[in-house]
RNA sequence: GCCCCUGUGGCGGAACUGGUAGACGCGACAGACUCAAAAUCUGUUGUUCGCAAGGACGUGCUGGUUCGAUUCCGGCCAGGGGCACCA
């Protein structure tokens, strides 16, 4: 006799979990090597910063990882899934200051104490490749990269205007600058000059743009944030010559329009803005005033036009005309060529200037509409423009270039936003760059790799610890021998993200090569990396020039990193807010009528927030050590990929929560239920006679096998939160039928075997402990994947739909294979056709084998 | 300003190549069990008219294609994201 399923004991999460953990890891069960007897798959989450604790944000994404993990090593594949630290980085040294301690031993207790969370939540990692970019093993070897990337030329020095952050006390990347502030201290960037390491990404610019239309795994989002950043523009340049004999080369997109050119102009920055500064006490004034000004707000975009006229002039390449040469704020040195030709009909930073300052406007550009408005920047056709008129802007654009490259004043021409990556940090808690300053020999690669950071660093001084540190730097010239200095400088953490993945591949703890050729072109490409779309831009980048430039230094052999990427959302919550915006926990909040809230201790009114991203700020974060500790990782895990589908933001519901809780609760129970109605593994052992069962028996095994597929299905196209609601309708099929197990144990044996093997990803703990309990042998996630078989959900009769003009009016039940005149027979026979019908002539009658019959009167 | 994405019940969201819109879950309501409650199991739940049978409306708005449109095409509106003096 099977038990009472409503007495079952509620599941022991607590127990269960940290049973089948302690296992896990014990037998490391997630061990993976080099197998070419099956296919392999490498499924990857960005790595994260051992801030502390995780948060949900961080739940979300390795599940979503697990999940795909667990699911393909079921159906075969040798898969790696490895985790690591990326452990370098600003934070540790601002909380070494704090607390008066080390940002080695921060970050390595914080590694310890996040490790331990990650377990909590049975995620199936490799651990024996676990490591952190601090380890010295790591950053050794990527000062060999390093050097091998100086050698073949993609890391040069140059001395460059610097964003330099006055609270973090560094020099961010343009990347790191957010509307002129630093990306984490906020505060308003300001420029300094200083010699600097870089990265010369541009030299693969057409490569990283090109290749992302063979990017197909891809979603189309990044891929046009990258296209966006890298900004090709694609024009054609023109030099001039200036009649105090300087030179002037300009960038256009619009070459078409240089008939309306009617003045040039060039970047405060500009070297020829520089040397007649030297001179002119009105021009050095204008550019001091500039470098201040725009520097201090970062705001630019909003700034007036201003200018100031050289007095000096160009001749015009195709008309007898002098056009001026002015300064002006709005040309920027770092894009194209600092320079350009106006044309203020037909621009609007052009017009804008033009206007303010009184110069001509030549309009060049024609259309049938809009005619009289300035400045005109839409299509149409040349007119005042010599032997271009009559023509349109495409056909004049190429006729034009051809004509300054026959004169020999243009050249085709593009250029690309994108900017090389300075890579120099001037902090303590990074990888050392071994390069070493000696006065004879100039900046030579260091020779006594690794070069390890030294402990005892003292952050009370300004400035660099590495700087300061009494010995460190001071070394012998590895060439003449002569005293010589350490480069005190560290490595952007960037650069330390840029390859990790290829160091997960080799698993050899006395292996010192850490890309050894062999194992990273096994596992290479990742199959399925997933992340944040926060990380679009910058770090996608980053990887993908990496894998392209080590490439070319010899070795790896892989030019994509990534074959799928995957951007989840982000985790949301409600917000609470006093009326003077002070922000509010939920348990300092109750409700006080059906729409008002109240601060509980004050009885204040609460302003109830939109769903926003968890931050502490806001004070609207969950703890998942707190959940997990009251529900269970599963629950967690089930929770944060059902209903909202995984690339979308997801928003928090504690009742949400609860109702995972629950259904991981109704599944258990199912599973010991079962059990005592005589369900187990044995029973598995023949094959289930599909046409000898009852009816209902036979409904439910076939549907099922539906079940099966759209399950299966969902998983291939990370669609978790289908997955979740299919897995719930085939165990409330078997709800409806708990009394018919005892007597077709076969068909259930079969049925909740297959239920565990399909929920296992989500919810690991529970489906071993399931699995064990009814008997069979091993791991889950070893046993190999349900299949489902074609023919089962073919289906024979139908509930097919009947419509009159178009609009549905009823059902007939007909099997698939009926002639159309028996169908539409019967479909006459309904009574409100009927009704609908009578009196009208049949126009035209639309049937579709098994979709659908529609009359049309 | 430019580029991209998204608009479906009270809420999160399903819907195959155009074919019964609203799967699954949350919330709500009801029944069973219980002395009672909780838990559990079973139902109902787009709006609206109707006692009912049944009807009307309904996927941001608005046109179009079609026997038939959440799905395809045009125009608009709203929300979100990216870039932004890029020549």
């Amino acid at each position: 006799m099977p038990v009472d399923i409503s007495e079952i004991a509620p599941y022991n999460f607590s127990i269960v979990e940290s049973q089948w953990q302690n296992f896990w890891l014990k037998n490391n069960s997630f061990h993976t090597d080099v197998n070419s007897s099956r296919k392999k798959y490498y499924v990857l989450e960005m790595f994260m910063y051992p801030s502390g604790k995780i948060h949900i944000g961080h739940v979300r994404n390795y599940t979503i990882g697990d999940i795909i993990a667990r699911f393909k090593r079921a159906r075969g594949f040798s898969v790696l899934h490895p985790v690591g630290w990326d452990a370098f980085g600003l934070p540790a040294e601002n909380a070494a200051l704090k607390q008066n301690g080390h940002p080695k031993d921060w970050t390595y207790q914080n590694i310890g104490i996040m490790k331990k969370q990650l377990i909590s939540l049975g995620f199936s990692y490799d651990w024996e490749r676990e490591f952190a970019t601090c380890d010295e093993k790591y950053y050794g070897f990527q000062q060999k990269i390093f050097l091998a990337l100086h050698k073949k030329g993609l890391v040069y020095r140059k001395k460059s205007e610097i964003n330099w952050d006055p609270v973090d006390n560094c020099v961010l990347a343009n990347e790191q600058v957010i509307n002129g502030c630093g990306w984490r201290s906020g505060a308003p960037v300001e420029k300094r000059m200083l010699s600097q390491w870089f990265l010369k990404i541009t030299y693969f610019v057409d490569e990283l743009l090109g290749e992302l239309d063979n990017l197909n795994g891809w979603p189309e989002k990044v891929k046009t944030m990258q296209r966006n950043w890298i900004g090709k523009s694609e024009g054609c340049s023109i030099h001039f010559k200036t009649n105090t004999g300087d030179e002037v080369t300009v960038f256009s997109t619009r070459p078409e329009t240089i008939f309306g050119a009617t003045f040039l102009a060039i970047s405060p920055d500009h070297p020829l803005a520089t040397k007649l500064a030297a001179t002119n006490e009105k021009i050095k004034a204008f550019i001091d005033d500039f470098k201040k000004g725009s520097v201090a707000q970062g705001v630019l975009d909003k700034q007036e036009k201003r200018g100031i006229n050289t007095e000096i002039v160009v001749d015009h390449p195709l008309l007898n005309k002098k056009l001026p040469i002015y300064i002006a704020n709005f040309v920027l040195m770092n894009y194209g060529t600092g320079a350009v030709f106006a044309t203020p009909a037909h621009d609007e930073r052009d017009y804008e200037f033009a206007k303010k300052y009184e110069l001509p406007m030549e309009r060049v550009i024609t259309s049938s509409e809009n005619n009289d408005k300035l400045p005109y920047v839409g299509d149409g056709i040349l007119i005042n423009s010599g032997f271009l008129n009559g023509l349109s802007i495409a056909e004049a654009k190429k006729i034009v270039i051809q004509k300054l490259c026959e004169i020999g004043l243009g050249k085709r021409c593009e250029f690309f936003r994108l900017l090389d990556w300075g890579i120099s940090r001037q902090r303590y808690w990074g990888c050392p760059i071994p390069m070493i300053h000696c006065d004879k020999c100039g900046i030579i690669p260091a020779e006594d790799l690794p070069v390890l950071l030294p402990y005892d660093v003292t952050f009370s001084k300004a400035g660099n610890p590495l700087e300061n540190h009494g010995t460190w730097k001071y070394v012998k010239c590895p060439r003449c021998g002569n005293d010589a200095i350490r480069e005190t400088d560290t490595l952007d953490t960037f650069f330390d993200s840029s390859w990790y993945f290829l160091r997960f591949c080799i698993n050899d703890s006395d292996n010192e090569n850490l890309l050894e050729k062999e194992d990273v072109s096994y596992w290479m490409q990742v199959d399925q990396y997933i992340g944040g779309v926060e990380h679009a831009i910058l770090h996608l980048l980053y990887a993908r020039f990496f894998a392209k430039a080590l490439t070319e230094c010899g070795f790896i052999n892989v030019r994509e990193p990534f074959d799928n990427l995957f951007t989840q959302g982000m985790v949301c919550n409600v917000t609470y807010q006093k009326e003077n915006g002070d922000w509010l926990f939920p348990e300092e909040v109750r409700k006080k009528s059906h729409d008002e809230y109240e601060v509980i201790a004050t009885g204040e009114k609460v302003i109830v927030g939109h769903l926003e991203k968890m931050s502490k700020s806001k004070k609207n974060v969950v703890d998942p050590d707190e959940i997990i500790k009251n529900y269970g990782a599963d629950a967690l895990r089930l929770f944060v990929v059902s209903d909202t589908p995984p690339d979308k933001d997801f928003p928090w519901s504690d009742e949400g929560l609860e109702g995972c809780w629950r259904f991981i609760n109704r599944l258990w129970r199912l599973f010991v239920y079962a059990k005592s109605s005589g369900i187990c593994a044995e029973e598995c052992s023949e094959s289930v006679q599909i046409n000898a069962l009852a009816p209902d028996i036979q409904k439910l095994y076939k549907d099922f096998h539906r079940t099966i597929k759209n399950v299966t299905d969902s998983l291939e196209e990370r669609s978790m939160n289908k997955v979740a609601a299919y897995i719930r309708d085939g165990v409330n099929a078997v709800y409806l039928l708990l009394e018919k197990m005892e007597s077709n144990k076969l068909v259930f044996s079969v049925v909740i075997r297959d239920l565990v093997k399909l929920f296992a990803p989500i919810a690991p703990h529970m489906c071993e402990e399931a699995w064990n309990m009814l008997g069979f042998k091993g791991l889950v996630g070893d046993s190999c994947w349900p299949s489902y078989k074609k023919e089962y959900l073919e289906i024979s009769t139908v509930e097919l739909p009947v419509q009159v003009n178009g609009k549905f009016r009823g059902i007939i039940n007909v099997s698939v294979d009926d002639a159309e005149e028996v169908v539409l027979e019967q479909a006459l026979h309904i009574p409100t056709v009927q009704k609908l019908m009578a009196g009208k002539s049949l126009k035209k009658k639309i049937f579709v084998k098994g979709k659908i019959v529609n009359f049309v009167v």
